[in-house]
This record gives C-alpha cells, structure tokens and sequence, in this order.
DNA sequence: ACCGTAACGGACGCACCCGTCCGTTTGGCT
DNA sequence: AGCCAAACGGACGGGTGCGTCCGTTACGGT
C-alpha cells in the first residue's frame, strides 16, 4: 500500500496555477484590482471554481500576483541604502517606485491600499517610508533636499501618483515619469530663496481601507 | 374648468427636492460619486422612487449637484485671467481649483471623469485648461514659470491630486493644500541651475471613460 | 369639508461580482 | 489498459447597486 504522497502536484494543476498568476498580472496589471475574477479566469481559459482552488480569495491571488513586484521593491530600497550619495539614491528610489507603480496598476493599489489582514504589503510600505525617512535625513545634512521635507510628503506623493495611473493605458507610462521628475524637482531644495515653507502635511497620513471587500 | 396649470409645483416636492440636492453634496462630497444613490435617498429623508422622479438618473443628479462648484470654478478661472501679475493669477488657480476638488470628492471626480454625454464638467475643464494655457504664456513671459512648463502638466497634477483625496476625512484638506504647495513649487522657474528638463508629457491626456455606468 | 391629482415610497426586476457545490473529466500510477 | 483520486467547470446562492411599478398618501383648489 503506497501511501498517496500530497507532495505529487498534477501537471495539469501546476500548469493553470501558471496560468492563473500570469492572467492575474496581466489584468490586474491593467484594470488594477477592481477586475473580477472572472475576468481573470476566462484570461487564463479556465473556470471560476479553479481559480479559487488554487486562491481561496481574491486577496490570497492578490498577494501570490505581486511577490515579484514586492521583491523588486526590497531590492530599490537596499540599493537606495547603498548608495553613498543619498540625494542619487533618494531620487532613484522614488523613480523606482513610481515605475513598479506605473507598470502594474494592480500593485499600485495593493500597495497603498491599507488592508486589514494582508499586511504584506503594509510591511512593504512601512519599510519603504523607514528606508526614505533615512535617506531623507542624509540627504538633508547634505543640503539637496528641500529642509521642510518630512516623510508624510512621501506618502503624499505616492497617493497622488496612484491618481495619474487613473490616465489612459498609453500614457501612463509617460505621465509616471514626468509626475516623479516633477515630484523631484518639488523636493529639491532651493539655493538660497525664502521659499515660504508649505503648509504642513497631514500628520499621520493613515490610508483608508481597502475597497476591496471580499 | 380651471385648466390645471402645470405651473403650480407642490411644497413638498420642492421641498423634497432641495433636500436631496443638499443631501446629495454631503453623501456625493464626502464619499465620492460611488456613493449609492439609496444612501443620497436615505441622507434626504425620501424614498429612492422620489430621488429618480426629481432626477431621472445618477448622472443627472450629479450634475445638479455642483451646480455652484462649477460657478466658483468659472469664477476663479475669470479672477485669475484678471490677474495683473501672470505668476500670481496662476498659482492662485492652482490653489482654489485645489480646494476646490478638497472640498468635494465628488466635484472632483466629477472634474476630473471624461463621462461621456454629460459634457458640463468636460466644459468646465476645457475652459479651465484653455486658461491656464493663456496664464501660463504669461507667466513664461515673466521668467516665474518653468519653461518647460505645458499644458498637459496641469491635467497631470489635477489627476495627481485626486488621489489625494483618497486621504481619511481629516486629513484631506491639509494634505491637498500641502500637495498644492508641492506643485507651485514644482512649476516655479529654478533661478539658473541647468535643471534637467524633466521628460515629456503625455502627449494629449485624454481622460478614461466615467466609472460611473449607470 | 371634499375631491382629484400629483407626489410619495416600499417592493420589485435586472445586472454584476464574490465565493461554493457537485457532477464530470482527466492525469498518472499500477 | 484500468482505476481512483485529484482537478476541473458550469451552475448556484448571497449580496449590492441602479432604475421602475403600483398601491397609498396628502397637498391645495373649490
């Protein structure tokens, strides 16, 4: 009696497992996470009952869809650490940052969307505005970045970033990457000017909870 | 006989109808246009049968709503045309349209969503856009706005600063005055420095059709 | 005070989406 | 080749939101 090792996947399960993951990047990639997961069934051509075998939730797919991206993103912060001038590694992690936004709307929202349980992406963030808040404080000794910066600014940037993902599919891209050179510029202290300090931000930017119920 | 004057319109219904009207700019301001309709007939004290007679759809009553946020629009846009300093006149645009869309999330959706039939906001914007084009000339002139400046960043921000609006409640107006701040600062001219002319735009930022189906 | 008609609102139909059930198919081991 | 369990997917239930129908209410003119 051979004992049914668990450890045996079918193929046929492995390969829709494939598909599914590739099918949830794609359209949710492109319609961010409001897309059903119906849609992302039929994009991988199969039922909407093997689609929650494999993810009992939409949030579970969600979080499986975007490792790589989450990887990425612990990648730009270790390497904005790195980098011996913090002002280059402050401006390249936010251009970074606004790319993996940019080229998956999904993520976007996963990312700055607060929800509940899922705090993969909460630890992400969190690690994201610690690595900033660290560069923010070299790269202010330095005398590049704007004085009144604090870290809420970034957060603000980033909600207003996921607003411009809300532009066409073909302009997206473009748009990202003119709104982070401005965002940049917006950050970069002036020579000399009594640039009138802005208002100051909202303390504590806390994110509203995910739209997505399920 | 006395024909019936059809002129004659009933208390209460009048009654009626500008309370959904002010219930429908605190549900739709406070909420966004997602909000349901039934919660506007909630807020109102009416049934939802009463809210469709008075306004046969979402999008009428919609429009309806920001009746007078679009006057105020139209009126900073003549202010800050009038204006006899370029720089001025256009940061203060930018300030108010800011506010604006701080004060009412449904506005600003409104604004900022290419619905295609009801081109009563679609206007609103042209005009806005076709103002600040001209301020913006001005401003160029003055040596106070970037040059690389175009008109396509200012639909880039106004997106941008919908995404702002998805801050919690309290936080909203400070972080929309803050992100304001950012973008004057962001556009104003840089005294000599060879700034690196940020990429170009998104050449036409034609808006994505109104998630509002209904 | 009475009555006709306009206005009201509860209940309904329709569409969409999330997640589940169960009869059917199919991979893979013997 | 045969078998069995694992995997599949069409169909279902539950919930929500938009817009409509029709029996009931109440305004306002006589």
């Amino acid at each position: 009696m051979t004992a049914r090792l668990p450890h045996t996947v079918r193929s046929d399960a492995r390969d829709n497992q494939a598909r599914i993951l590739d099918a949830a990047r794609a359209v949710f990639g492109e319609e961010g996470l409001s897309a059903p997961m119906r849609e992302v069934a039929r994009h991988a051509g199969v039922g909407p009952a093997t689609l929650y075998r494999h993810f009992p939730t939409k949030r579970a797919l969600i979080v499986e869809t975007f490792a790589e991206q989450r990887r990425a993103c612990h990648a730009a912060v270790r390497d904005a650490l790195a980098d011996s001038d913090p002002w280059h590694g402050f401006t390249c992690l936010i251009e970074r940052i606004c790319e993996l936004h940019a080229n998956s709307r999904g993520f976007a929202d996963a990312f700055m969307t607060a929800f509940p349980e899922a705090m993969d992406f909460t630890a992400d963030r969190e690690r994201t505005l610690r690595a900033v808040a660290e560069l923010a404080r070299r790269a202010q000794k330095t005398g590049q970045l704007r004085p009144s910066f604090v870290i809420d600014d970034l957060m603000l940037m980033l909600m207003a970033h996921r607003g411009v993902q809300d532009a066409p599919r073909t302009a997206r891209l473009t748009a990202s990457r003119r709104f982070a050179a401005y965002v940049i510029e917006a950050f970069r202290a002036v020579p000399e000017t009594g640039a009138p300090a802005p208002l100051p931000p909202a303390p504590h930017l806390q994110l509203a909870h995910s739209p997505i119920t399920s």
